[in-house]
DNA sequence: GTGAAAGCGCTAACAT
DNA sequence: ATGTTAGCGCTTTCAC
């Protein structure tokens, strides 16, 4: 009832429980050494007084917080960014981590906020669809702090990452479309400075050139819908037509299938196929039916997970690269 | 170049730049009253040792950490919900506050994650779409932590909130279906335990009962899309069937047209109309193109950040409710 | 099993 | 303007 300034510590529950500090102390140490009895007497005070231990103290002697920071660039718009976050969140959370979470926006580097990051001495980084300067990676490692790329290509290899298996998604797309009967096959493009980006291109690429096609037409989406709106307008008004669009993500590829539908007037797999990549939750809706490559961002969030949560101070690098499963659907039905 | 176990602290910056060590500290104080000189040695000690300031233990004498928890509930599927952390991220960055992300899973409180949190010593609290314990509650305000309810009532009324006028975004919707000529609106509703969703559901009847219409037939849908698409179907089944379906968030609502028009063959719009709430990306796209009511993330932010970065200790418990915009689209458009 | 004491890395008086 | 000193709330020896 009675408002205080500050909480109460574990020097107070000492007084009134009738024990020493560090008795208090230990009853929270799981494993501590303690009599039951002495334990007992503990939480009773501490409940009564709403003693909670801060964890910042603690965390200052441990030299670590149980908390990770996660830094995500690329378009927030994207569906995809959510769902690995909640998932992140549920698996980290069963480990009693704590996230701090950043965006960066543009082609700016995570590396402002992992200046922030570290200043918390976080256990563990987390960087999606963003980079950082090999500098700051380096004295990340220097400190014991092991750093994740997730669904980038790390700026050395001495770092671990966590990636989809994109050329390989991108090439089963590229044969798919070539099994369809498309013929010319158009490419809606990332961002250069995305690694995934151009993975998901040139695995698509080589395989249409490795079968014989010419390099296929190209237009840059910058993974935002505006972008591929227009790429989308642009590919479709060229002739010959494209008589397929290949996006680099769904998301991207949702604007394609509404430009070709709706101005277009187009009828979506018949007159042109369209493709993504990640297979997001839209995708499978009706009005979309979205031939796709399938991540599993479970199996991504596990693998970033058993990464983050690795002995700390003693790393090992590793790289991860995690296959999905290729969805044909309707968007790219021929008949 | 060297591996060193723990990071340079204050004092080590100290001992290579020849000063005290509360020089080094006043030298990282913005305003501390130190001369240009001996900043700059410190400065330049602390750049080749690669030192950073711990923050854990700056939190540890201030009392508080920098740190701002935001709980989140629902749908993790909603757009609506990352639109909003990020925009929050943004805001909240530019005041130098950073933020520990929780989620909560179901229909359960905040509790567990906020007395995590309380460890933390985090300065605020929002909690969007969640709800918190009376008792957890008072406890913060006791703590002087400013908690936020977002998009939820509050528990009890002397704590801040941010709810859109879903009750008035509710009444307009109901006018514009009337006025459309549409006479057996039905509603999918979204989850008892949801004050948004209960406000949402009775500002709609309320009105069109006002107006002389029986009361709507009625669905739940959890705010969910698997719930929306069956209660959809139960609705549009009926006999006679409903010539419009209200869903309380336009994440529902979208299934809703789904269901109508691949399941059901109907012209969305001419032989039902649907409308939503919320105002999400894909709302405006053209598969949908639905009528709505538009919360601006950016003034519900805004109004939110207000709230949490309020004088600490000391804040003015307050509620905003912020007004949105009607937007009609072709959803309801009956010509 | 328990208490006393030292100290994690920093800020905030208090001197000078 | 700068150094000295005393903590912030905890964990961790080290005695006993």
């Amino acid at each position: 009832m009675s408002r205080r300034t500050s909480p109460p510590s574990a020097h107070d529950v000492a007084r009134v429980a009738g024990v020493s500090q560090a008795a208090v102390s230990r009853a929270f140490t799981p494993g501590a050494s303690i009599a039951k009895d002495t334990q007992d007497k503990v939480f009773r005070a501490a409940k009564s007084l709403g003693y909670r231990p801060n964890l910042l103290a603690r965390s200052l002697i441990m030299g670590q917080s149980g908390i990770v920071g996660v830094v995500y660039g690329g378009n927030p718009r994207n569906p995809f960014f959510m769902s690995v976050l909640d998932a992140l969140l549920k698996r980290l959370s069963r480990a009693r981590k704590h996230i701090l979470i950043f965006t960066v926006e543009g082609h700016a580097t995570a590396d402002v906020h992992v200046e922030d990051l570290l200043k918390y001495r976080v256990d563990a980084l987390l960087l999606m669809a963003t980079t950082l300067s090999p500098k700051l990676a380096e004295q990340c490692r220097d400190a014991g702090i092991p750093i994740i790329f997730f669904n980038r290509r790390p700026p050395k290899k001495d770092f671990a990452s966590v990636i989809e298996n994109n050329r390989e998604g991108a090439r089963q797309i590229a044969e798919h479309l070539l099994q369809q009967g498309y013929r010319r096959p158009a490419v809606v493009a990332g961002l250069a400075e995305s690694s995934t980006g151009r993975d998901r291109e040139s695995g698509f690429i080589a395989h249409l050139t490795s079968q014989g096609l010419p390099e296929p037409e190209r237009e840059v989406g910058y993974f935002q819908r505006e972008g591929a709106l227009q790429a989308a307008r642009k590919l479709l008004a060229r002739k010959p037509r494209p008589d397929a669009i290949y996006c680099v993500n769904d998301h991207m590829a949702l604007a394609a299938i509404e430009v070709a539908r709706y101005e277009f007037g187009l009828e979506i797999g018949r007159q042109v196929g369209v493709a993504g990549f990640d297979d997001i939750e839209q995708a499978s809706w009706p009005s979309f039916d979205l031939t796709t490559y399938s991540i599993s961002v479970e199996s991504i969030v596990d693998q970033a997970a058993m990464l983050l949560l690795g002995t700390p101070g003693h790393e090992i690098p590793r790289h991860s690269v995690v296959d999905g499963v290729f969805k044909p659907r309707r968007s790219t039905q021929r008949v």
